[in-house]
Parts: structure tokens; C-alpha cells; sequence
RNA sequence: GGCGGGGUAGCCAAGUGGUAAGGCCGGGCUCUGCAAAAGCCCUAUGCGUGGGUUCAAUUCCCACCCCCGCCUCCA
């Protein structure tokens, strides 16, 4: 659905400034984005990254292009490897539930699948021939041990996505004490020798058995499936040094082409003002959600409206309250223009059209959802006045669908369970013969249930609260 | 130390050189048997602090104070 027709402006981080977004090959959009590693849960931080990811591709599908997405999932590295021993897993069984999980959890969060969701460990070979590319044109070395490394002096745009120096690379306290193997400090490794901790995990290489490090398999798998340029490549922003840092040293030594030509990034999430870690208990699942009695519609708005993609959310119980209550009121206007009989919509509407320009206008400058929605609340108000009025309203079916088509909302769930039918048309009865008392009585009670009751001119409505 | 982000009403948040969108919460009114929903009205002479530029600054400049992130494998 084509509705917006404005161009396009995103932040790319590349040139620290907002661009106009055109793809190589419109109108389609070939985009990466870094995807999870499944070792464990994914905390409701990691998807305020994908829903940022989800975002971009539906607006990018409103003005007309058609993203083609892939999302890795990096499936063999430290962690997983340590996950699978502790839970006496092999680590394909360990990974592959972890990303059921995780796809579970995008559906609840009416997360947009991408369209090709590659494992790292289904890629060795490609993995494997990109590093030996790189050693051929001399971008790489093989240590002593078989580790392969990538020389970062031998790319002399280094730095330039983080703007960092390379002579600021400093040796730091987390540098592991096998690093004397690497030439320089900056270096990093693209193949890692097989260790003992390794266990079972492990492939043959030119350079004897090991497995591919953590970068090299992003620039594999998007080059693969995207080709060795392309439009749009997304993460954390923690992932723009040193992970995307060293892709686009691979990619671009490796090919001689550019990679990807926009850097977007979504900035990370304070949980009531402080870092999300263990230590603080902070760190909240999908399932932690829903089991406080909210829904993945409510923590999507959440967060994907309570701050513009590159800056700092603060999570809060407060806010996914907020949330929630707005949602309702938005769900509330939904069923009750849906009530209304067809002929009530206008054809012709130069409300609903002026709507539709100032939001799109707001998602043109780089996202700004915030921005676009002032603009559906106010219309929100306005067509609620004009049904109070009677007066003839826009084409709100067809808005609903552009909107929705970002937001992502979908339609409440409001399907009323059989005991609560029961009492209601127990309280139906109780309203004919003018018993208020048993009516409120009987009220009070469905309230019990987690659900609202209101009286309309055709009778009781349900709404879940 | 280097690089970067931020401080706007009770909470969240957009924004602009010309006098502060929107959401949540709260209050009043209309409607209702009572509610709910909806609508209307109210809720920052003010945008971290102090200077400066300007006819005019929250928006530009300077200084200062706070908060936060990254600087080798964390979305």
C-alpha cells in the first residue's frame, strides 16, 4: 500500500546526518539487520531493536518500496557454546529452541517475520571462502595457534563508522590473554582455533577445525543473500563499534565494493533509569510482560511510541500503563467507528486525506513517530466529535489500514468467554425490568473479570480492561 | 581522556527565531437510571543554570551544572 509519496529521510549514521533515503534498485530495499543470539530469553531491550527494525520496514512498505529483510540469528559463539554444555544440550537442540522462543515472542509483539532468518552455522562455507578472500589480498594472517585475523591496518577507513581513531585503540582490561597472537591490538579475529571449552563444536578449515568469529558471519550472510552492496543494514546501537566497524572492514576489503549504504541505529533501554542487568533484576522477558496482565500490543506501543528511535527509552511500569490506557482509547474509537454503517463514510474527505499527509510527513523525518502520532490523536478526536454529531466522517476503513499498516496494533482482543455471556444476558433481562440493582450488582461482577460493560442505544458492549 | 546522546508540565514526549503538538494521570461540565465511552473546558508566562546576539530565543552563540551511552565480541 502506497500511501505516502513524500521522500524519505533517514539518520545515517555513516554520514551522522539525516539523508534522503533512495535504494539502489527501487523500488526495492535490501536490508540487514543483526539479529539475536539465542542463548537465552530475549529481553524486552533487545526487542525495542527489532520492533525499530519492524517499524522501518513497514514505513518503508507505506511509501511504496518493497524490503526485502534478513535477519541472522548467530547461533555459535562464547555464550551459546557455554548455554548448550550447562544445559547438557548439543547446541544446534540449545539454539533451536531458543529461537522458537524467540519467534514466539515477535508474534506477540506483532513483529513482522523477516523474510530470510539465516543461522551462522548453516554458513560455514561462505564463512569460510570470505576469509580466505581476505587472506589472499593480504586484509588477513593466520596466527600460531590456526586463529585467523583480520589486520585492521591494512583498511585505512577504519574508524570511520564510530569515529573512532585507530590510534586511540587502547589495550583495555577485557583484552584476553591470548591476544599477544594478534599483530595489533585493533585486530580481530575471523576464524578462532578450536579450544578445549569448545567441546564438540567445531568445522574443518584451511586453517585446521575452529569456528568463524563473531563478525565475519553477518558480512557472509548479508553479501549472500543481499548482495555485496546493498540499501539498509540496522542494529543497536551498541553494535556500531566494534561489530559493524569490523563488517564494513571485511565486506570492503573482501569485495572492493561499498556494503551497505545507510547505518541505521536504535538506541538502547534504561529499565526505571538504570542499565538492564541481572545483578538488578531489571531484565524483563515478553513473558514477564504478559504475565503483569499486559498484552504485546500494549508493550509495542510502548516501545515503539514512548521515544524516538535514537534515544534513550525509560522503561517503567508507569509507562506500559500509560500505554496500555492509550491503546484502550484507541481500540475504543476503533469499535466504535467499525459499528457504524457504511454509508456514514464519505467518499471524498479532505480531513482524512490531510491526515494522511501530515503523518507521513512525520514518518518522513526519519521515523518521527512521536511526531506522527499527535497528528492520529487529533484526527482520533475529531472524527469522535463528528460521530457524536452525525456528521459524515472520512474514509476510515482505508485510513485504519495505512495507519495500522505502521502501528501494528491489529484488532483487540475483546472475544467475550461463555460464563461472561451468561452473566450478561442475566444483566440484560435485570435492565428490562428496571432492576438497577441487580444490574450494577451484576456489573460489578464482570468488572471482576478484567472486563468493562458500557450501555449503548443497541445494548451492552464488552470492552476487556 | 576520546567520541556521542540528553536535561520541555505530576509522568512520557514532539517541536520551532515570533511567543509551547500529542499521550497518560488529575479536575470541572454535557450525556447517562447510575456508570462507561465520547465531546467540551482547565492543568508549563515556561522549555537545566548564568550571560550574550536579536525587534523577538525554549529554539542561535559562550560558559557552567547535572544525567546517560560507547571506546574489542552487550540490541
Amino acid at each position: 500500500m502506497t500511501r505516502c509519496r513524500t521522500p524519505l529521510h533517514l539518520f545515517n549514521t555513516l554520514s551522522r546526518s539525516r539523508e534522503e533515503f533512495h535504494p539502489i534498485a527501487p523500488p526495492k530495499v535490501r536490508l540487514y539487520a543483526c539479529g539475536p543470539t539465542v542463548y537465552g530469553r530475549a529481553h524486552i531491550g533487545n526487542f525495542r531493536t527489532f520492533l525499530f527494525v519492524d517499524l522501518l520496514r513497514r514505513v518503508l512498505r507505506l511509501f511504496g518500496f518493497e524490503p526485502e529483510s534478513v535477519m541472522n540469528y548467530t547461533d555459535v559463539d562464547d555464550k551459546t557454546i557455554a548455554a548448550a554444555e550447562a544445559a547438557s544440550l548439543p547446541l544446534r537442540e540449545l539454539t533451536r529452541r531458543y529461537i522458537e522462543l524467540f519467534e514466539e515472542d515477535l508474534q506477540t509483539l506483532h513483529i513482522l517475520l523477516p523474510d530470510r532468518r539465516p543461522k551462522a552455522t548453516d554458513h560455514i562455507g561462505l564463512m569460510i571462502a570470505l576469509i580466505e578472500e581476505l587472506l589472499r589480498k593480504g586484509h588477513a594472517y593466520v596466527g600460531e595457534d590456526g586463529s585467523v585475523y583480520f589486520r585492521i591496518g591494512s583498511f585505512p577507513d577504519y574508524g570511520k563508522l564510530a569515529h573512532l581513531d585507530r590510534g586511540g585503540l587502547q589495550p583495555g582490561a577485557r583484552i584476553a590473554q591470548d591476544e599477544y597472537l594478534k599483530e595489533s591490538v585493533g585486530d580481530f579475529a575471523l576464524w578462532k582455533a578450536w579450544k578445549a571449552e569448545d567441546g564438540e563444536v567445531g568445522w574443518a578449515s584451511p586453517w585446521g577445525r575452529g569456528r568463524p568469529g563473531w563478525h565475519v558471519e553477518c558480512s557472509a550472510m548479508s553479501m549472500h543473500y543481499l548482495g555485496e552492496e546493498f540499501d539498509i543494514h540496522c542494529g543497536g546501537t551498541d553494535l556500531i563499534f566494534p561489530h559493524h566497524e569490523n563488517e564494513i572492514a571485511q565486506s570492503r576489503c573482501a569485495t572492493g565494493k561499498s556494503f551497505a549504504h545507510f547505518w541505521l541505529h536504535c538506541s538502547h533501554m534504561l529499565v526505571d533509569g538504570e542499565k538492564m542487568s541481572k545483578s538488578l533484576g531489571n531484565v524483563y522477558s515478553v513473558a514477564d510482560i504478559l504475565a503483569q496482565g499486559y498484552t504485546g500490543r500494549h508493550l509495542r506501543f510502548l516501545l515503539l511510541t514512548a521515544a524516538h528511535y535514537r534515544q534513550t527509552l525509560n522503561f517503567t511500569w508507569e509507562g506500559l500503563a500509560a500505554a496500555k490506557a492509550a491503546v484502550g482509547r484507541i481500540d475504543d474509537w476503533l469499535v466504535r467507528w467499525r459499528s457504524l454503517p457504511p454509508e456514514r463514510f464519505a467518499a471524498a474527505s479532505s480531513e482524512g486525506e490531510e491526515f494522511l499527509t501530515r503523518f507521513c510527513a512525520s514518518l518522513a523525518d526519519d521515523l518521527n513517530l512521536s511526531d506522527a502520532l499527535g497528528h492520529f490523536f487529533e484526527f482520533l478526536r475529531a472524527t469522535n466529535r463528528s460521530i457524536d454529531l452525525g456528521a459524515p466522517l472520512p474514509d476510515l476503513p482505508e485510513i485504519w489500514c495505512a495507519l495500522d499498516s505502521v502501528l501494528g496494533l491489529g484488532e483487540p482482543d475483546d472475544t467475550v468467554p461463555p460464563h461472561l455471556q451468561e452473566l450478561l444476558s442475566r444483566r440484560a433481562a435485570a435492565r428490562q425490568r428496571r432492576d438497577w440493582k441487580e444490574s450494577d450488582s451484576l456489573r460489578a461482577a464482570i468488572k471482576q473479570e478484567g472486563w468493562s460493560v458500557r450501555d449503548t442505544a443497541q445494548g451492552q458492549e464488552l470492552r476487556r480492561r
